[in-house]
Order: structure tokens, then C-alpha cells, then sequence
DNA sequence: AGCCAGGGTCTAA
DNA sequence: TTAGACCATGGC
């Protein structure tokens, strides 16, 4: 069986220097709301659309019902909507204030995002490691099926979560860095084809 | 046509 | 505590 190190190292030669999600993390938290059961194609159109819209007050100064139309193609435009409205609302509830957010123990913003109606783990654990630096590692449906296709199988999320952090530095780049590469390997379709070109984890079959 | 996409919430048993 | 319904839209 593969390390996790081991699995970062050969993801890295697959895919070269990996990009973090956008360092901007009004970005990240919308985007992060808007990706829910949704194709990611569709987030980067609605991405075009949002493009003077990426700011927590525009956002909050924004009626929710033109919010809606913007996020339509993302799908449940209403519940979305409503959540980013209640992401920005917390958020402003720190100013907006990068630095005041990253000092606070990630614990607590955890439990401050699981409480906005509409953010579940993963979304909230995108945010803590992408928008704030914090060392939360990530569990999605790539994750899973990836570390299926390897031949993996874990009882649930948590174990998942603990096969990773085990092994690697605790360190929000490096969990930000290994969950893109993991993206990048899924949106390659590896497993969804008989093969993939050059893969070298061998991805043929689920 | 029908199924799925980087989910989350609510309800019933 | 867990399974199933529901939320909405686009792409293939």
C-alpha cells in the first residue's frame, strides 16, 4: 500500500506545482458554497458572471433575489444564495479581517461555519484550509473515490482524515496543495475511463 | 431520457 | 443513528 507521502509524490509528478484554490478568500467561500453536488464547469461560469461581485460587502449590499439569478446555473440558486448571504454575514461579524480571523483556533471557526445554516464539513473545511490557513484536511467525493480506486478501504471520513494526517506535516499548505492534486487526478477522469494517459497509480477500474 | 456533479438539511423509523 | 427525500441546473 502507498503512503500518503508517497501518493503526494507521485500526484506532484503527474500534474507539476499544484495551485491553491484562489487567494482570495471571498472567493473561496463562495465558490466553495456554489460547488455543492454541482459540476465544477458550472462554478466557473457563474464565476464570470460573479466576477465584480467577489466582495463581502458588494455581496451583502446585493439583493438575494439578483444573487439567485447570478448562481442559477450552479443549481438550488435559493438555498445557495441564502447560505452566502449567512457566510458574508459571519464574516462580517470579523470585519472582514484576514489576520483577526487566522488567529482564531481553528476548533472555533469550525464550529462557527458548521453553524451557518448550509455549510456541512466539507465546505467548511474547504474555507478553513483555503480562505483561512488552517491545518483542516479535506474529505470529498474525489477523495474517496480516489483512494478507492487504490484499493483503499476505510470505515468513514474520520478514518480517512487520520490515514492522511498520520503521516504528513500538519500544515494547511501541504493538505491545500494534496487536495488540488487529488482534484486534478479526478477532473483527469482517471477510473472513469479504461485508462489514463500516463497515470501512474495504474487507475483503470473502480 | 436519465443520471450525475467536489453537499446539506430535515424527517421518519 | 441512519436511510431516504428534497433542493435545481447543466452536460453528456
Amino acid at each position: 500500500m502507498l503512503t500518503p507521502q508517497q501518493i503526494y509524490d507521485r500526484l506532484l509528478s503527474m500534474y507539476g506545482a499544484p495551485r491553491w484554490w484562489s487567494e482570495d478568500p471571498c472567493r473561496v467561500m463562495v465558490q466553495a458554497v456554489l460547488v455543492q453536488n454541482t459540476a465544477w464547469s458550472s462554478v466557473e461560469k457563474v464565476t464570470q458572471a460573479l466576477e465584480d461581485f467577489f466582495q463581502p460587502q458588494v455581496l451583502l449590499d446585493l439583493p438575494v433575489d439578483e444573487l439567485e439569478e447570478l448562481i442559477r446555473p450552479c443549481g438550488f440558486c435559493k438555498r445557495k444564495a441564502t447560505t452566502i448571504r449567512l457566510l458574508m454575514e459571519w464574516y462580517a461579524a470579523y470585519s472582514f479581517n484576514q489576520s483577526r480571523l487566522m488567529a482564531q483556533p481553528q476548533d472555533r471557526l469550525r464550529h462557527e461555519l458548521l453553524s451557518v445554516h448550509g455549510i456541512g464539513a466539507e465546505t467548511a473545511d474547504d474555507i478553513l484550509v483555503y480562505a483561512f490557513r488552517k491545518p483542516c484536511f479535506i474529505v470529498d467525493a474525489y477523495t474517496r473515490r480516489f483512494l478507492q480506486r487504490l484499493g483503499f478501504r476505510f470505515a468513514d471520513d474520520d478514518a480517512i482524515r487520520a490515514f492522511f494526517t498520520a503521516e504528513l506535516p500538519e500544515d494547511a499548505e501541504a493538505y491545500g496543495h494534496l487536495h488540488w492534486l487529488i482534484l486534478d487526478h479526478g477532473l483527469q477522469r482517471c477510473g472513469k475511463v479504461p485508462r489514463c494517459e500516463g497515470c501512474l497509480f495504474g487507475c483503470s477500474e473502480g
